[in-house]
DNA sequence: TAAAAGATGTCAATGAGTTGTAAAATCAGG
DNA sequence: CCTGATTTTACAACTCATTGACATCTTTTA
């Protein structure tokens, strides 16, 4: 089943909003305000989060703010009263995914609602982002970070991370990289793997030269540990 | 409540559509002429206008025309009798949204008329505004400024814009925007968008050399930070 | 165990491929 | 036919991939 979080003042609207979702078989929770929200957000394995903009002790942009600051991606719809336009453009900027603007029907709600989770889904399906030691990956703005300093990778070493990221734990082989990462324009030596590997495990490793997440497998190729 | 404006000078029409759109809850007012047609759909908080063709003072087609150039966007459904087959082609060149033949049944105009509003509502929901940076952009009626001054920026660079502003962060590849923004008319080359980015940097850039909002993903395309 | 063979790490130079930009050619609308 | 927008072309500047040379390490084998 799926987990809404209804994180809104007005009595009335929050209890519309419960029984709506409940109606639609969402188990629901309801936080009052806006450290509450973020607290409830972050604890529970919530799959969506309704957020009014106007709050009592934290609005709901920061709440959104930082929620997304920490990493976490639950989708996020905000409710904003009319004439706050502005708060669409603020609203999106801060990470949500959606807005509505009240008064509303909770069929429109509902419509936005199913196609954020569409469109949550598929984004799980795809690598987006990825995280081992202090080394912070966004495969979809192409940046990346170590120990909080952004880390200058080039689109191939890019490539070349997420295919070990894809078949972590696996020994590849020199040959199968060629193949996925290269994609034959040209034909490449195998050396040029190597070589490769070494710059990425001069940006990625605390000690390139004795390597914890790229490892050589002899013979064969190497094997990504993260 | 909805409102409509009916211009139309044939009274016998003119009143079964006043009553036809009462009945179904909408707040009507009827103009006789085209120009008074034009000042109330100008002045008033009309939600959708039905618009003849043959008015005396002013056509409709006129009337339209000069709506829509002065940014108006409410929806227009003109009427047309039977014969003013040109006028179809006429009428929806000059912007308006729908028309219908005379003689028509009234359910039949009121198909149009839900169809009209729906579109319209889905389009209130787009993007209209955006700001980032000292740079104003107004979708709806296409103008922008950059620090207070008038930006001129061609409809391509409005769509190049949006759809950067609608994937914002996220790195997009020069296909992904020939089929988004150029959709295929023609086939124009990669480098083309190259060429817009130039211009639009130049546009909206503070320092274009060295740009801070459209950034170059290298071998991969570009993304916008706003 | 030591030497040989082979595999991998690293560096620097080269060069293929990408991007920025100006200018010419083309297109579309009035 | 003119005007402004768009597309194409051309070339310079740049990034990064590739390569070969050589050092270093691992494995094999005498």
């Amino acid at each position: 089943m799926r987990k809404v979080l209804v994180v809104e003042d007005d009595q009335a609207m929050a209890i519309a909003l419960r029984d709506g979702f409940e109606y639609e078989g969402y188990a629901v929770t309801v936080a009052r305000d806006g450290t509450s929200g973020l607290r409830l957000a972050s604890e529970k394995g919530v799959d969506l989060v309704i957020l009014d903009v106007m709050l009592p002790k934290m609005s709901g942009l920061d709440v959104c703010k930082q929620l997304r600051s920490t990493g976490n991606g639950t989708p996020i719809i905000m409710l904003t009263a009319r004439g706050q336009e502005i708060d669409k453009v603020l609203g999106l900027k801060c990470g949500a995914d959606d807005y509505v603007t009240k008064p509303f029907s909770f069929l429109e709600l509902m419509a936005r609602v199913e196609a954020v989770l569409r469109r949550a889904s598929k984004k799980d399906e795809q690598l987006e982002t990825y995280q081992f030691g202090d080394v912070l990956l966004n495969f979809k703005n192409f940046e990346a970070t170590k120990a909080g300093k952004p880390l200058d990778l080039s689109s191939r070493e890019f490539k070349l991370l997420k295919y070990f990221i894809e078949h972590r734990g696996e020994a590849v082989s020199r040959d199968q990289l060629l193949d996925s990462v290269w994609s034959y324009h040209g034909f490449p030596l195998t050396r040029t793997v190597d070589m490769h590997i070494a710059k990425l495990r001069q940006k990625i490793e605390d000690s390139p030269a004795d390597p914890r997440y790229i490892i050589t497998v002899h013979r064969v190729g190497y094997k990504f540990t993260g």
